[in-house]
DNA sequence: TCTTGACTTAGACATTGTCCAATGTAGGAT
DNA sequence: ATCCTACATTGGACAATGTCTAAGTCAAGA
C-alpha cells in the first residue's frame, strides 16, 4: 500500500475503489492532471466511477494538505501530488507543459513591508512562463 | 479623450460606443474585475451591451498588452488595466481583495539555471497570498 | 451621403465545476 | 460470518464562465 492510502487510513477514510483509483492516478511523479483527465485516466481501471466522485476526492486531498490545486492559465485546475516539498511552477507558454521548480531563496522574501499595505503573508506562488526546448526548436 | 482611447484610434480601432464604455469602466485606478463585473458596469452608461461584446474587447485589450489577464483563483478572470507599470498582486484570502505590489528585484532571477530545464524564460507571475487588515481583525 | 468591411447582437453551445436525492457499501459491532 | 449504519457514490440537473455564429448595424473614408 502506497504511503498516500496509509495516510489516509490513518486519517479514518474509508478506502473504497474509487479513493484508490484516484489515488494510483496521482501517484506517479510530477502529474498535473486536470479533474477531467483524473476521472478518464481513473475510468481505465474503475469505469463506472463518476465525475463528482473524482471532484469530492480531489477536493478532500487538496483540503488535507496531500494534493495541490495549480491554476496556471486560468481554465480547468490542475492537481499536484507533489505537497511535500515546497515548489513553483515553470509552464510553456505555447504547448502548456508544466515542470515543478524550486526558486533559490524565498519569494515572500521579495515583498518589501511598505507593499504588504498591514497583510498578514502566508504564501507566494510563482509561475514561471517561457517557451519549453520542443516549442523553443519548432 | 484619455490616453487609452488615443492609442487604440492611433491602432485603427473603430470607436464605438460600446469600446469607449468598456474603456471608460476599466479607466479606474487599479480596478480587477471580471468580465461579467465589466459588463454590468458598461450597462450601466450603454443598456444594450453585449456579453459578447465585452468579451471581445477585453480579449482585443489583453492581446495588444492594454490591459492584463489575472487568474488569482482558479474561477473568472480578471482584467487589469495597469498594464504599463510592472507588477504583481497580493490577494487576501478571505474577500478576496487584490491590491497591485511592486517586489524589490526580479523574480524570475530566483530561478536558477539548473532548474530552467532548457526553457526560454520570459516573465514570472507571482501571487501573494494572506489576510487583509480587515480580515486580521475580524 | 454612400458604401463597405468591421463591429455588435442574441442566443446556442462548450467547458468546468457544484449540488442533491436515491442508492450502495466499508468496516465496526454483534 | 452477518448485520447496521454512517459515510460514500451515483447520475443528472444546475450554475458559472467563456466561445462561436449568422444576421443586422454602423464608423469612417471616398
Amino acid at each position: 500500500m502506497s504511503d498516500l492510502l496509509q495516510r489516509l487510513r490513518d486519517r479514518g477514510w474509508r478506502l473504497t475503489a474509487q479513493r484508490r483509483v484516484v489515488a494510483e492516478v496521482l501517484d506517479g511523479e510530477h502529474v498535473h492532471y486536470t479533474a477531467d483527465e483524473v476521472h478518464a485516466r481513473a475510468a481505465e481501471k474503475l469505469p463506472e466511477i463518476s465525475r463528482a466522485t473524482v471532484y469530492n476526492t480531489l477536493g478532500e486531498l487538496v483540503s488535507i494538505g496531500e494534493v495541490i490545486e495549480v491554476s496556471t492559465d486560468g481554465r480547468a485546475k490542475r492537481y499536484d501530488p507533489n505537497a511535500h516539498h515546497s515548489h513553483q511552477h515553470l509552464v510553456c507558454s505555447r504547448c502548456g507543459v508544466i515542470r515543478d521548480v524550486r526558486p533559490s531563496g524565498d519569494p515572500l522574501a521579495l515583498l518589501p513591508e511598505g507593499e504588504r499595505y498591514g497583510f498578514t503573508l502566508d504564501e507566494a506562488t510563482v509561475t514561471y512562463r517561457g517557451l519549453c526546448p520542443s516549442c523553443a526548436s519548432a
